[in-house]
DNA sequence: TCCTGTGAATTAGTTCACAGCG
DNA sequence: CGCTGTGAACTAATTCACAGGA
């Protein structure tokens, strides 16, 4: 049922097929099948099929996917069945746009405390949340029972706090910062560097003609 | 020189080395080791040097890279000799923290407008920008120069958009809408996808005990 | 017949290991 | 010696192709 080890791309992808699950659901589809959820993913279906069969197999052959069932499997595989309490690390305007980010919240990540070391940002309210003092961040993380923090600071600053995160006992960081944290092994850390992605994208416009 | 085809991962690598050569020419370094920047990337120094190698070989045996050359190299391999005009598609929080992003203006990004459909959005002023409106997207792009789009909108109208920008010779995207665009192979696209990235998250933290 | 589930084949990506140059 | 550059070996991921159930 659970593989030892499910490649990161696979994870990734199953994201994106309940995204689209959900669309098909909304539009009153009781049945899909892997081709039609291939297609508005961008891959194959035999990649769809193999995805899903590291986890069980669901499909009805000569049908396809039940849309409700397999979305209900995709949650529970993803671990979406219940909600995160998350914490912002950082008062920068990306925090503030995450804060918001209703794709968040709609996935059950709920953004329930932000600090910062600025006393300019400290105090200041974003909606329902007040930001306050990173001095603070052990007693928010353990009063606020924090299970997930994001990191967006900038690169300098990002370990020590990676340290303090881990300290208080997270297991889950998504950072930001253009640094390669250095954590206990317990602890999962997924990276999101936007400049990079960018930087694929003049790569790619540079060694287009070249072919 | 310029190998056919090199993997993505291949060149996301490169623009993580350049991050840190620069940090190591702050540091008044001159040269470096495949063994000290795999250190700091968290890769290895196989793959550092394998990474490099699909471009040349630059490195001096039993000394290392000389940080400087290297890093002018891999400026040049990643398009990043000159600047790129960018055009945000959308002018919510998240687009209003792309357009102020340092990392992207320290790399040659430079974010020339900003487009909207709200017309409470169009015409306030961000900085130095102020919001278009949406529809003269294409008088902008061709006005302005825009070499790269960046769609920031919600899902529904990102792939008319993309269409859009397609039509008016646009040929890189970064898409930070949860939908697959279509788009003709001359034209790159980039996700990102920050709901994913939580779950992925939260994927590991469903899994982990399990082991 | 249609579409899944899955071994097998293939392709891609990483790591090894060592020859060779400074 | 030390560290690069690189084929060879290995591991991972994707695609193929088809048996088999609805």
């Amino acid at each position: 049922m659970h593989p030892r080890k499910v490649a990161d791309s696979t994870v990734r992808r199953l994201a994106i097929y309940l995204r689209f699950l959900e669309e098909f659901a909304d539009q009153g589809a009781d049945t899909v099948s892997s081709g039609a959820l291939a297609q508005r993913a961008g891959t194959t279906s035999a990649q769809v099929r193999k995805d899903l069969s590291f986890f069980g197999s669901f499909g009805k052959r000569g049908l396809g996917y039940d849309v409700p069932a397999l979305g209900a499997r995709l949650r529970q595989i993803l671990g979406l069945t219940r909600r995160y309490r998350v914490l912002l690390v950082g008062a920068g305007r990306l925090a503030g746009a995450l804060a918001q980010y209703a794709g968040f919240a709609a996935r059950g990540f709920d953004v329930v405390a932000v600090v910062d070391r600025d006393p300019a940002k400290i105090g200041t309210c974003w909606g329902a949340l007040r930001v306050d003092d990173v001095d603070r961040l052990e007693k928010i993380v353990v009063a606020e029972r924090v299970e997930i923090a994001i990191l967006v600071t900038p690169a300098e600053p990002a370990q020590q706090l990676a340290d303090r995160l881990v300290a208080t006992g997270i297991t889950a960081i998504l950072n930001f910062a253009p640094v390669q944290l250095q954590v206990p092994g317990v602890v999962e850390v997924k990276n999101v560097n936007l400049a990079v992605e960018l930087e694929t994208l003049s790569y790619a416009l540079q060694h287009r003609e070249e072919n």
